[in-house]
DNA sequence: TCTGGGGTCCTAGGACCC
DNA sequence: TCTGGGGTCCTAGGACCC
């Protein structure tokens, strides 16, 4: 059966909810992004600010220079999430199939919806007027035969498109667009297609599977292959539900500041375990990240027998994990704390009495620590058995 | 002009087990 | 003393996206 697939995205989603929470600032060039004077970026800027050469990702100090009389905005997260989850109910009133990307995109299945909706042109009309009534925004729309071809055609006319790609003639629409327009290869994929002398899709289309895979391994010459002939490489395949949470901060000033550090994990690790605790679920891998004053950044992880009970627990880990992976000499610019592979049966079934658990995590840990510190000395005592055995 | 915060997925290598 | 092949779990890093 044909399928048809909608892709809608917001356009300029925090700055227009902005706009649409107070109209005097309609017209004006809106940044959405740190405070100024602070380390941050732009989050989301108008389509007034982008003419000044404005962008998200930018640096806010940057953003102030293009254009300084913009009204600078700081992000109001709930807010966005709220307006976000009014128009994805909206969504679900045109098909069942609503799967939700972001905060601000969703990709709709919307095979045999015509009878209800009329064509693609009419269908696409009747969601931009349910969405401009009910928040005030205005959305753009990719239509295509597959979710890929979908998400590149909705990016193609913001804002307020609407871009429909004719069946069977995905290889071609592809075609006609520069390689950045290709989601999924980033700047580093693009250097190394520029080595091997690809700088179009058309080039990327031609080119032998061999070369590629050579370059970038099966998997990743699958997906550009796949991707430049407008085919879905499965983009959005089981997005089932959050995998991992985390929570960073960058300080305002580099830091070698133990308690600075220490009281932050503490917070993270308060604000995270809540997080697992609301959602449910369980977790027994905990991560730390550091960003050192020159951008390097490391991670360092573990994983425990059971899954955390207590934000004590997490900041437990989280602060070992930092004592011994952080000098105290080199300035911290950035420090995080995540969970990860979040499920419901993460659990090892290893005990039933959170002690002996715990004292079996403990018995790891030092084994772990020996393995580390007098390399192969440590060997279990089935094999020593052995080598007495020999010897009598 | 320095470069946020929240995610997903993939790879490579080591330890360990059978 | 030398040594295979397959599988799982874990860790660290990196590309990419919004």
């Amino acid at each position: 059966v044909d399928r048809i697939f909608f892709h809608i995205d917001l356009d300029a989603f925090f700055a227009a909810v902005e706009m649409a929470d107070n109209p005097s600032l309609k017209g004006k060039p809106v940044i959405v992004g740190a405070a100024l004077g602070h380390r941050g970026v732009v989050s989301t800027c108008s389509y007034e600010a982008r003419k000044y050469g404005v962008h998200s990702a930018q640096a806010i100090s940057e953003a102030r220079r293009l254009c300084p009389h913009a009204v600078f905005l700081p992000v109001r997260m709930n807010r966005y999430a709220e307006v976000s989850r009014k128009i994805m109910i909206e969504f679900r009133t045109f098909t069942p199939d609503v799967t939700q990307i972001s905060i601000d995109e969703a990709s709709l299945d919307m095979t045999g919806t015509e009878k209800l909706w009329g064509n693609c042109n009419d269908a696409g009309a009747k969601i931009k007027q349910r969405i401009q009534e009910a928040t005030g925004l205005t959305v753009s729309i990719g239509i295509g035969s597959n979710r890929y071809v979908a998400k590149i055609a909705s990016g193609l006319k913001k804002p307020d498109g609407l871009v429909a790609v004719a069946r069977g003639r995905e290889a071609e629409f592809l075609r006609t667009l520069p390689l950045e327009k290709l989601w999924g290869a980033g700047d580093v994929t693009r250097k190394a297609l520029k080595d091997i002398g690809v700088t179009t899709i058309e080039g990327l289309q031609l080119i032998s599977h061999n070369v590629l895979a050579s370059k970038f391994g099966i998997a990743n010459a699958r997906f550009l292959h796949e991707a430049s002939w407008g085919k879905d490489p499965g983009i959005y395949e089981d997005r089932c539900k959050f995998k991992s949470m985390q929570g960073e901060r960058t300080f305002e000033y580099d830091t070698i500041d133990a308690e600075n550090l220490e009281s932050t994990l503490r917070r993270l690790s308060d604000e995270i375990f809540s997080r697992l605790y609301d959602s449910g679920e369980d977790s027994r891998t905990l991560s730390i990240k550091i960003r050192f004053s020159d951008f390097t950044c490391i991670t360092r992880q573990c994983t425990r027998l059971a899954s955390y009970r207590s934000s004590d627990q997490v900041f437990e880990d989280a602060l070992r994990l930092l004592k011994g992976n952080w000098d105290g000499q080199r300035p911290v610019r950035l420090i995080g704390l995540g969970l990860h592979d979040i499920g419901l049966h993460t659990e090892l079934q290893i005990s039933l009495f959170p002690e002996e658990a715990d004292s079996a995590e403990k018995a790891r840990r030092v084994v772990e620590s020996i393995k580390k510190q007098g390399k192969g000395k440590l060997i279990r005592a089935r094999f020593l058995e052995q080598k007495n055995e020999k010897r009598r």
